[in-house]
DNA sequence: TAAATTTGACCATT
DNA sequence: AATGGTCAAATTTA
C-alpha cells in the first residue's frame, strides 16, 4: 500500500468518525453548543474529502498531473480562480514579454514541464491585516504582477516538496495598503513532516475567541488546540515570506465560493476558528501516527459502515 | 557552502 | 495575444 493510499484511508476513517459525530449531533436538540459543533464538524468532514482527493490525485504522479476539473468542484472549499472582480480594463502592462527576449539553450527548454493554470483546485483563502506566519516552512518560487492589482502576488511551495513530496502551496498578495490587507490562498495540503508550528492562528490569541474551545478535539488532533510555546526549535527557521515583517494578525476572515458563503454565512464570526481546523492542521501530518495504526488494520467494509 | 530568494523566461489556459 | 503559474539560473543570505 502506498503512503498516499494509506493516508487517504486515514482521511476516510477520519471523515467517517466525524460524520458519525455529526449524525449524533443532528439527532440531539439544537442547543447552542450543538450548533457550533455541527458547523465545525461539517468543515472537518469536507476537509477529509478534500485531503483524500488531494492524496489520491497525487499518489502516482507529480503535481503537473492533469486532473479532471469535476474532481475539484468542491463547493465548500473552493476559492476558484474565477475573478470576483471581472474587469475589462484597457490599461494593461505586460511585464513578461517585450524588452529583452533571450532565447535559452534548447536543452533547457526541453526540460521544461507543463505549467497548468490552476482551475478550481481545493483551496482556502484567508484575508488578514498583516502577513501571517502560519507555521509551515515555505519556499518562495515566484512572484508576478497581477493585472489590475497594485501589488505583486508571491508564490510559495512547501519547503519539503523535494524531500518529502509535499504538494502544499500558497499564494500571498497584498490587496490594500491602508489599512494593510493581505490575501493568502492555500492550495493542496501538507503531507510533510517537520511542521514548524501547530497553527498560525495561535499568533494572536485575540483572534481566537472563546468558541475555539468548543471545537471538537480528537486524539490525533491535539496539535489543533494545544498552543506550543516559542520554544519550538523549528520556529526559528520559519522562512520569511517577503520583505515586510510579520505582525500579529488582527483580522481573519474566510472567503469561500459563493456556495460556501451560502452555507457558512450565518456564522462568519466563527469561521476563523473553524477554519484553522480544516485548512492546514489535519491528520495528514505523519507525526500523527495514531491513525496509521488504525489504517493498518482497517477494512474497507468498515469504512462504509456508519 | 547549502539553502533561500530574485527574476526573467517558459508554457498552458483563456 | 494576454494572463497567470512555474521553472531554474543567478544572486543573496545564513
Amino acid at each position: 500500500m502506498s503512503w498516499n493510499t494509506k493516508k487517504a484511508i486515514e482521511e476516510l476513517v477520519r471523515g467517517k468518525e466525524l460524520t458519525k459525530q455529526l449524525r449524533d449531533l443532528l439527532t440531539k436538540s439544537l442547543t447552542d453548543d450543538g450548533f457550533v459543533d455541527s458547523e465545525g464538524l461539517v468543515l472537518k468532514i469536507c476537509d477529509t474529502f478534500a485531503n483524500t482527493l488531494s492524496l489520491l490525485t497525487n499518489s502516482n504522479t507529480t503535481a503537473a498531473t492533469a486532473v479532471p476539473d469535476y474532481y475539484y468542484n468542491d463547493d465548500l472549499n473552493d476559492v476558484s480562480q474565477k475573478p470576483t472582480i471581472n474587469i475589462t480594463s484597457d490599461g494593461r502592462k505586460s511585464e513578461d514579454s517585450g524588452d529583452s527576449i533571450k532565447s535559452p539553450p534548447s536543452a533547457l527548454r526541453d526540460r521544461r514541464g507543463s505549467y497548468k493554470r490552476r482551475k478550481c483546485v481545493d483551496s482556502r483563502k484567508k484575508i488578514t491585516s498583516a502577513l501571517v506566519d502560519d507555521g509551515y516552512a515555505w519556499r518562495k518560487y515566484g512572484q508576478k504582477q497581477i493585472l489590475n492589482a497594485n501589488h505583486p502576488r508571491s508564490y510559495f511551495r512547501c519547503t519539503h516538496k523535494t524531500d518529502q513530496g509535499c504538494q502544499a502551496t500558497k499564494q500571498v498578495q497584498k490587496l490594500e495598503d491602508d489599512p494593510p490587507k493581505y490575501a493568502t490562498i492555500y492550495y493542496g495540503h501538507h503531507t510533510c513532516k517537520n511542521k514548524l508550528k501547530p497553527c498560525h492562528f495561535m499568533v494572536d490569541d485575540s483572534t481566537c475567541n472563546n468558541d475555539s474551545s468548543i471545537l471538537l478535539s480528537f486524539a490525533n488532533d491535539s496539535t489543533l488546540t494545544s498552543k506550543q510555546g516559542n520554544d519550538n526549535p523549528f520556529l526559528s527557521s520559519v522562512k520569511q515570506e517577503s520583505k515586510e515583517d510579520y505582525k500579529p494578525i488582527s483580522e481573519i476572515t474566510y472567503n469561500g465560493s459563493s456556495s460556501s458563503d451560502y452555507l457558512l454565512s450565518p456564522h462568519h464570526h466563527q469561521l476563523s476558528t473553524l477554519d484553522l481546523s480544516s485548512a492546514d492542521m489535519t491528520v495528514l501530518s505523519p507525526d500523527h501516527d495514531v491513525l496509521s495504526d488504525v489504517v493498518d488494520s482497517v477494512h474497507l467494509d468498515d469504512l462504509l459502515q456508519f
